[in-house]
DNA sequence: CGGCCTGCTGTAACCGCTTTCATGGTGCTC
DNA sequence: GAGCACCATGAAAGCGGTTACAGCAGGCCG
């Protein structure tokens, strides 16, 4: 006999599992079972207790489950800027393919810095939420990886690399050297770079400026890095970045910036000082964010929402122990040109 | 004595309310009771309890009060397009006051349909992974909703108003006004309007025509029907728009687009089809996207983060009976001058 | 035709926390 | 000093599933 819920607990009368078991004339067990897919469960069985269930709308208590199996069938997105463009696109690619699965998605945002890092530090109870984490562009020192991986935490990463972790992503070497040879290709020499911050380990910029420099040198070009100036992906650092690049004694006749968010700074200001691009200044980004193509901005396109749904997929995977054919690694950019570059004035 | 884990569970030696107890040498209830802050317990004691759980780095299993609460401490936010701009940015407003409060947030998508419309629907499992929904401009059902409160689910919507339910956004109606008002001081009499869809009852569209139409008659115009046309947020139709109203044998002088990003599409339309802005053509959004700075978009400016983060400390108000001194209901708004608008030409 | 293997079910012991209810000890009042 | 209210605490019954283990048939083999 259920005992009478203790007052204050105005819970609702939803079926559980022993409603179902008494409707099929079954044990608890064999729902539980044959709701689940379990094998062992006679056919005509199956089907009555699908009947039953179905008749009182049961659904299966996930705190319940999650507590009696220690998985919670949801997995975290953590993501520095939550509305910023790539990490939404991303969002946006994780929560398709978790819905899809069965699997909540909860987002945490950390800060740019090491505030609230907390989250998935040592002591932290994320492992007890969620079964598997995607790191968007997040860097996660060594320490807090191996605590992770001590509660058999299921991370993936996206953007930045992470040491002993699968990552998603595009191979932005690759990147640096499309935008410097489309560049070159213009007759561009003195090409300055809106890199990623200076004083953090993000490989992502890193990785650019490599490839660029790659692709200078052989075209037979040194690159200058008194042309390089950090940014921290928005469009005031762009705007700001600029300035600074035009104040140069031999400024610079293009400009590739490590994201079109910058770049769209550099679109805002150069209007402001009444340097005209691509005529006075050529300009390419990185991204193509879906409002690159109304300013014209050429840019190395990547596809975001993907790198999401991969991530997940990946996650998902090895959760269920499904041997994963999701390609890990870098996926295809290809660069757009749009109206933002051309040959340098005499 | 504890038993032994099955050979399946690896279960990490996560302490556990009783590994505390025993360490404090005080019962189970009393460290719950310590750990929460509850009443009637001596603070000799509870301070020994939180030294024991410190020292265990003692964490309470969520999916364990969760099935004992009957609370999940998680809100849902349901949206229809994760990784537009609105919605990226309601989602970050809300991820910041949950962290802030304890409460994980977790993303919901719906087909912009009914499609998965289920999620939050009758026989869904939604209610028993959240506590709180916040619906960003999803049309629910009476019926659905009826099932949520039913469920005594918290809800809140922001933007769309929903029967029955507070809500947070701006006053559209203000929002059509201003607008107008911006155009006709600048001398524009016909003015096209970039609608939101057609099809569906959106009332967010509907409000700003409403402020519109307001206007234009105050100032003793009878706007003209055959000028508004009606869109889905996304760029492209802002482009699609342009092209129809200038297919209008008396095409307007300047153009209302309800919302910012549609307002890029007239823009990157506008440049192809050589028609120049604000010379030809005035234009004005709304939203104020972080991009609109860019282009020059003249726009009605609202804060979307702090709609989320208003919504958000709705819901955990209700939820923990905290008198909420949050305002629902209208934000602020402000008209932003940019370089898009201007007198009509003769 | 008995023994065994196999396949289907049920029983019950958890998962780890919350909360009711009972109990014992204090401090007061009269 | 007895009676009483109140505070601090503990024992135990849940919350609603999952799963190890045991039991019970029926089919097959020798």
């Amino acid at each position: 006999m259920r005992h009478a819920a203790p007052a204050h607990h105005i819970r609702r009368d939803r079926s559980t599992i022993e409603d179902v078991a008494a409707a099929a004339g079954v044990s608890v067990a064999t729902v539980s079972r044959a709701l689940r897919g379990l094998p062992n469960v006679a056919e005509s069985t199956r089907k009555r207790v699908r009947t039953a269930a179905e008749a009182l709308e049961y659904r299966a208590d996930p705190a319940a489950s999650r507590l009696a199996t220690g998985r919670s069938r949801s997995i975290a997105v953590v993501v520095q800027l939550l509305n910023g463009w790539y990490s939404s696109h991303v969002v946006a690619g994780v929560e398709a393919v978790c819905a899809d699965k069965g699997y909540d998605t909860v987002v945490v945002g950390v800060g740019p810095g090491s505030r609230d890092r907390h989250v998935f530090g040592g002591g932290s109870t994320i492992h007890r939420r969620v079964d598997g984490l995607i790191f968007v562009d997040v860097i996660v020192s060594d320490d807090e990886l191996a605590a992770l991986a001590e509660q058999s935490m299921v991370v993936v990463s996206v953007g930045h690399e992470l040491p002993s972790v699968p990552s998603v992503g595009i191979d932005d070497v690759e990147v640096g050297r499309l935008a410097a040879q489309h560049l070159l290709d213009l007759g561009h020499r003195r090409i300055g770079l809106i890199n990623g911050p200076a004083t953090v380990p993000f490989r992502v910029p890193h990785q650019r400026q490599l490839g660029f420099e790659g692709a200078m040198r052989d075209a037979g070009h040194e690159p200058d890095p008194s042309l390089y100036v950090a940014g921290d992906f928005t469009i005031q650092d762009g705007a700001d970045a600029l300035r600074t690049l035009l104040a140069h004694d031999d400024p610079p006749t293009a400009i590739f910036s490590f994201a079109d968010e910058m770049a769209f700074g550099v679109i805002l200001a150069a209007r402001e000082l009444g340097i005209s691009i691509p005529d006075d200044l050529s300009l390419i980004g990185v991204d193509d964010h879906d409002v690159a193509g109304v300013v014209g901005l050429t840019t190395v396109h990547q596809d975001v929402d993907d790198h999401g749904a991969r991530a997940a997929r990946l996650v998902i995977d090895e959760l269920e122990g499904t041997p994963s054919s999701v390609t890990t690694g870098a996926g295809p950019v290809r660069i757009v040109v749009r109206r933002t570059t051309g040959p340098p004035a005499q």
